[in-house]
DNA sequence: GCCAACGTTGGC
DNA sequence: GCCAACGTTGGC
């Protein structure tokens, strides 16, 4: 299963789910104070092509969370335990996340996003039919989560993943070193080196 | 708890 | 569509 976040269309059906979902804010943050601050950036990878897993398509583009209600979005389908540790114990409400666009034509930084809901269970893991469905995660007790993030700018042109390997001062993203991790933190000096990439 | 086998990611 | 890298599973 990928560690991305599924489609749009699917979505819209699970945002139903969540209304009855009462399991929203069950988990703790605790013991947190030591490093919640260390990290505000994040860069968090979506497929934009269209890609059918159990009959759904999960393609997810930054236009595509655009295009959502409130430009805002779960972001589900997580199945990788350090991505998922990330977004239930570290992202919090107002950070920056970069929109990746993996797994596609021109795989690369499309634009940015913020997280404007915290850590809730990712109830697509109960629902057999869909996608991401995780026969392990329980209602009771989840196994996955997700985070909501909200547009915030598509870049002008997509930095591409070959033109930011060229650069000296990202020569340690996560991204870079470790390709698979598909929700990652960004340092501020790399996020805003980004930015003046993703403006001009 | 090791680690071989297996499955997935994701660039190319 | 290939396949290297790497994360997960499960036998022992």
């Amino acid at each position: 299963m990928p560690p991305v976040r599924r489609s749009a269309r699917v979505n819209e059906f699970a945002k139903k789910a969540t209304r009855s979902c009462k399991s929203g804010e069950s988990h703790t943050t605790t013991a947190l104070s030591n490093d919640a601050k260390i990290y505000g950036y994040w860069l968090m990878k979506a497929e934009p092509e269209s890609r059918i897993v159990k009959g759904k398509d999960v393609k997810f583009s930054i236009d595509d969370l655009y295009e959502m209600k409130d430009s805002t979005s779960c972001w589900d389908g997580v199945r990788n335990y350090e991505a998922r540790n990330i977004m239930r114990d570290k992202m919090k409400i107002g950070d920056k996340v970069l929109f990746y666009h993996s797994n596609c034509k021109t795989p690369g930084i499309a634009g940015t996003a913020t997280v404007v809901r915290e850590a809730y269970p990712d109830y697509t893991a109960f629902d057999p039919e869909h996608p991401y469905y995780d026969p392990k995660s329980k209602a009771d007790v989840p196994k996955w989560f997700m985070v909501d993030v909200k547009f915030e700018s598509k870049f002008s042109n997509i930095i591409p993943l070959s033109a930011l390997k060229g650069y000296q001062e990202l020569k340690d993203m996560v991204l870079i070193k470790r390709g698979r991790l598909s929700v990652q933190p960004v340092k501020a000096g790399e996020y805003d080196f980004i930015l003046k990439l993703g403006n001009k």
